[in-house]
DNA sequence: TATAAAATACCCAATTCAGGGTATTATTTT
DNA sequence: AAAATAATACCCTGAATTGGGTATTTTATA
C-alpha cells in the first residue's frame, strides 16, 4: 500500500488551481497541502516550517518570482522536495536549464489529462524523472542544437555589449553608454562574433534567441 | 428574473476546462452547453444545430485552429453569438484586432476571480463589451501607439524584403534569392525605412514586432 | 606568484549600409 | 485614357560595419 503524496500547488492563476483540485480530487493518493499564488507566500510557510510537501506542482510564468527561479531557491534551501513544473508553453532553452542545471523532477504541458497528471506525480515520488511529450521532444531538439554551437561563453562586460547591440544602438552609442572608446565596443563585437559566429547584428539577434544567450542561470 | 446564460467553453486545455466548470458551477445562472478541446468540434455541432450558445468562452492559442481565426469564422456565420476570449498573455495587437477588426464582445486574463469571470459574462450577456483590467491597458497603449505610427502600408514585395531582413539577410543575399539587383533591394529597402521611419534593421525589427506589420488580417 | 581571462584601445582595409537622387516598365485604380 | 502605385534598376556620397592585426592594464584563478 502506497503512503498519500503531499503535494502544494503554486499558480497565479485561479483557474488552473481550481482545475488542478479538481483533477486531483479524483485521486485518493494525493494530498493538496496547500494552494499559493504566489511564490513567495510558499517560501514563507516553507521556512517557518508550516508545510513540507514531497512534491511541488508549480506553474514557470509568474508575476513576482518565475517558477525557474523559484526551482533553484527551493533545492538550494530544501533539496530533497521534488518539483513538477507545469506549463504553457514548452521553451526548450527553460526545460533545459530546469532539468539539468536546476534538477527539478518534472516538466508538464498544461494540456495533460488527469491520468497523466496522476501517472506523473507517481512517478515523481517514486524517484523518476517525468516529462511530458511535447516538452521531452522540445528537450531533445535543444540537445542536438547546443551540440552544434557549442560551449558559448561571453563575458558579462559582452553581454552588456550584446544587449545594446540587439536593442538597435550604434558602436558609437554604445560606447558613449558605456563611458568607452569606440575602438573597444569595436573589439567587443569582434570577440563576440568571433564566439558566436554572427557576423551580423540580425544573426546575433537570432543565435540569442535561439540558445537564450543573455539568460544568467549563475 | 435573469435567464440562465447559455455558454460553451472552448479550450485545448482540460485543466482550463476543468478550472471553469469548477467556477462556474457556484452560478446558478450560466448553463454550460458542452466543452470542447478543438474549435473545429464545435463548428461541426453549431452548423449541425446541436448547440447554440449565447456566449462562447475561448482560448486564444490553440493548435488547429487559433481563437482570432476562429471567431472570425463564428462571427460571419453567426454573428448573434457573443464571444469572450480566455489568454494566458495580452498582447495588444491580438487584442485590437479582436476586439476592433473581429468584434468579439470580452477579453480576459486567465487569472481572473470566479466574480470577475461571472461578471464578464453578465455584462456581455446584457450587450456590454467586456475586457480585464490589463487587456484594457494593454489596449489604450497600442492605441497610442497606433497613432504615433499611421498607417503604414508595406506592398507585398516590401513585406517579403523586410521578412528577408529580419531574418539576416544582406541585401546581395536577398538580391539573389529573389532574383533581382542588389540596387532593386536597396531601393526597397529606402522604401520601406521612409514608410516606417526605422533607418536600421534593428529598429525595424522592433516596430515589425510592435506593430505586427507582416500579420496579415485580411 | 605565475597564468589566464577580461576589459581596454588603436591601426588598417574592404565591404556594407543608409540616404540623396533619377528613371523605366508594368499593373491598378480612377 | 490618365493617374497612381508597384517593382524594377542605377548613380553617388558618407557613415557604419566587418574583420585582420597588435597591445596594455586590470582582475580572477590555478
Amino acid at each position: 500500500m502506497e503512503n498519500k503524496i503531499d503535494i502544494v500547488i503554486i499558480d497565479d492563476h485561479n483557474i488552473i488551481i481550481e482545475g488542478l483540485e479538481m483533477l486531483l480530487s479524483f485521486e485518493k493518493n494525493v494530498n493538496i497541502l496547500k494552494t499559493y499564488n504566489d511564490a513567495y507566500d510558499f517560501f514563507e510557510d516553507l521556512r517557518s516550517n508550516k508545510v513540507l510537501p514531497q512534491i511541488i506542482l508549480m506553474d514557470l510564468m509568474m508575476p513576482t518570482v518565475n517558477g525557474l527561479d523559484a526551482s533553484k531557491i527551493i533545492k538550494k534551501e530544501f533539496p530533497c522536495i521534488k518539483i513538477i513544473i507545469l506549463s504553457m508553453n514548452c521553451e526548450a532553452k527553460v526545460i533545459y536549464d530546469l532539468i539539468e542545471k536546476v534538477g527539478v523532477e518534472g516538466y508538464l504541458s498544461k494540456k495533460i489529462s488527469r491520468t497523466e497528471l496522476f501517472k506523473a506525480l507517481s512517478e515523481v515520488h517514486k524517484g523518476f524523472v517525468h516529462l511530458s511529450v511535447e516538452a521531452s521532444q522540445e528537450l531533445d531538439g535543444f540537445r542536438e542544437k547546443i551540440i552544434s554551437y557549442p560551449e558559448i561563453k561571453l563575458s558579462c562586460r559582452e553581454k552588456e555589449i550584446v544587449t545594446l547591440m540587439i536593442s538597435g544602438f550604434s558602436n558609437k552609442e554604445i560606447a558613449c553608454k558605456l563611458f568607452i572608446s569606440e575602438s573597444t565596443v569595436e573589439t567587443h563585437r569582434k570577440n563576440i562574433y568571433r564566439k558566436t559566429e554572427a557576423h551580423s547584428v540580425t544573426k546575433l539577434i537570432q543565435i540569442v534567441n535561439d540558445l537564450n544567450l543573455l539568460e544568467t542561470l549563475a
